[in-house]
RNA sequence: GGGGGCGUAGCUCAGCGGAAGAGCAGUGGCCUUUUAAGCCAUUGGUCGAAGGUUCGAUUCCUUCCGCCCUCACCA
């Protein structure tokens, strides 16, 4: 699309110099070709959506505006109060005849009532709505024919005693209005808003303004954020910043997008995980580091699943995966009561009830109480994985029993459970329990049928790592990493204190917290394909 | 990738073989306390796209595009 600035024009012709016409064809330039045929003045600069007559009747009062001599898209307006201070600086008992302070406000108009020589209409900013009323004989004949000229969605200051109307409405009786931008498109249906998902997704910008709630949900995982943060900062964690371009796409099993770096002419990975940066930095000494950030996995989408996601992920020196689940519990639990009202909340309709200790339950006894049978009872495993069509031959069998796992015991588990001792095989970065080295010290905390954490002890043994590093590489494994990481390796030679590490699914504990059905709900701009080029 | 659903005006939605509709928004008019303001008049459509069946397709069929649900995938 082409620039913004600039493009708007007052009059029709003669004010332009050549080098501004020849810079409006630049910009033109870039407008898609097709609709370069509609436009045949080069005084007239391009503008894609120009056609709609919505638009054409805008732009037109826009120049209206400029004629005289208010700029359609503002300047800078100092001292605006929120609105909800304001509404809050009318007391609701004040009497009819009290003089109250004047206001400054500025906003969004969402309703306009036109009353010929009054005009009342609803300014909405970040903290609320409020009524503004204008009278011709209060503002003035001059103002009062801009005010002719708003249109919904446009910004606009205003001036004015806070009181309230006949009818008790809290309104400001508007001294001086103050122009502050045009909305070239309408904004939706005032009663409905925006309800198709697509273009609430789409145009998240118009869902923000038009759909109330949706801004009180990103403020509020604004807020989980920054009190996870400080929960961890007063446990002594360090917020640290590790690449998100890898030579070797490493610390999680999953596939990862391709880049390319020109400078160097070599291919970049956008990283699945930052787990191996951040065990380099206890390995450095830093002994409590958290990274909250992106992923990239280049894998399906679903109403959990995004391309890209925020991850936080926790390392702790001299700890292990049973003070992990710790951490875990207080820092959702902590989340839980700050922000979605207690303990105690609903998702989707369902009560999840996230007061510590979450329940504590063993992979392999989950397995058993599911299947009827033990995990490693091959014969009876394999016949059922086949029943439920998750048989792959090629499969090593504890992903075939993770498979089985995950067909029948993940969609039991509503409330938090933590699912204990995982089979080692299945956790190439997780040390061994000492009583039997075929279970991992690992942890993954279920909620409402959805996979909230991920947590082990550390493996911190370089010469185990090296080898099932090596291992992983020769399985050839789309999802494994093309090649060992022996820079990784070597820092574990230099001796990684023991410790515990963990990650937890922002998004999804988001969605948790503010009963969100989808995370394309919790993602400010979710991924979505693209459409056709110069579709708006 | 498989299965199911959806796509009609800027927005919210009806219509589903026989002349494309409503409400809101917009435009013109009346109105100096309304709040889903009201009243009168009125503009606006490649019915997602392309093919096919039919005398006739928004409607039925096929393919494609996009979104949603679901399965698969996601240690």
């Amino acid at each position: 699309m082409a620039p913004l600035r600039g493009r708007y024009r007052c009059g029709r012709s003669g004010n332009k110099p050549r080098a501004s016409s020849r810079g409006a064809r630049t910009r033109r330039d870039r407008v898609v070709g097709a609709r370069r045929s509609g436009i045949d003045s080069v005084s007239e600069p391009a503008f894609h959506l120009a056609e709609d007559p919505l638009v054409k009747e805008r732009l037109d009062k826009a120049r209206k505006l400029a004629a005289r001599g208010v700029d359609p898209f503002g300047r800078r307006f100092d001292g605006a109060e929120a609105i909800a201070a304001v509404r809050a600086r009318c007391p609701e008992d004040s009497a009819e005849g009290t003089v109250p302070p004047p206001a400054r406000a500025a906003g969004r108009i969402m309703r306009l009532r036109d009353h010929g020589k009054v005009v009342f209409l609803d300014l909405a900013d970040r903290t609320g709505t409020i009524q503004v009323y204008l009278r011709r004989d209060d503002i003035g004949a001059e103002a009062f024919e801009v005010v002719r000229l708003l249109d919904l969605g446009d910004h606009l200051g205003v001036e004015g005693a806070v009181k309230k109307t006949h009818k008790g409405e809290i309104s400001i009786f508007a001294a001086r209005v103050v122009f502050l931008g045009k909305a070239l498109l309408p904004i939706p249906e005032k009663w409905h808003g925006l309800k198709d998902v697509e273009l609430r997704y789409r145009h998240r910008y118009v869902d923000l303004f038009a759909n109330p709630g949706v801004r009180d949900g990103f403020v509020r995982r604004a807020a989980i954020l920054r009190d996870i943060r400080s929960y961890l900062e007063a446990r002594g964690f360090l917020e640290v910043e590790t690449p998100m371009m890898h030579a070797i796409a490493g610390g999680a099993a999953a596939r990862p997008f391709v880049t390319h770096l020109h400078a160097l002419d070599m291919p970049l990975f956008l990283r699945v995980a930052p787990e191996l940066y951040l065990k380099r930095l206890l390995v450095g000494g830093l002994e409590r580091v958290f990274e909250l950030n992106r992923n990239f996995r280049n894998e399906g989408m679903s109403p959990r699943h995004n391309p890209e996601f925020t991850m936080l992920e926790v390392y702790q020196a001299y700890a292990d995966y049973e003070e992990m689940m710790t951490l875990t519990e207080g820092l959702v639990a902590d989340a839980a009561a700050r922000h979605a009202g207690g303990l105690k909340i609903r998702y989707q309709g369902r009560e999840i009830d996230f007061t510590p200790p979450f329940r504590r339950a063993r992979y392999r006894e989950l397995f058993a109480e599911a299947a009827g049978f033990a995990l490693d009872d091959r014969a009876r495993v394999e016949a059922r994985a086949k029943e439920l069509e998750v048989w792959e031959a090629a499969a090593p069998f504890e992903k075939v029993v993770n498979a089985v796992f995950e067909t029948l015991v993940e969609p039991t588990l509503v409330q938090p459970t933590f699912v204990c001792d995982f089979p080692r095989a299945l956790c190439p970065l997780a040390k061994a329990r000492a009583d039997d080295p075929e279970v991992a010290e690992r942890f993954e905390l279920i909620v409402s049928r959805m996979e909230l954490a991920n947590a082990f002890t550390e493996l911190n043994d370089p010469v185990d790592q090296e080898a099932r590093f090596r291992a992983q590489v020769a399985s050839r494994d789309e999802e494994a990493p093309g090649e060992v990481d022996y820079d990784y390796v070597r820092a574990l030679a230099h001796g990684m204190p023991p410790a515990g590490g963990l990650g937890v699914g922002i998004d999804r504990l988001v969605m948790l917290l503010t009963d969100a059905p989808s995370i394309k709900d919790v993602i400010l701009f979710p991924f979505l394909r693209r459409q056709g080029a110069g579709e708006a």
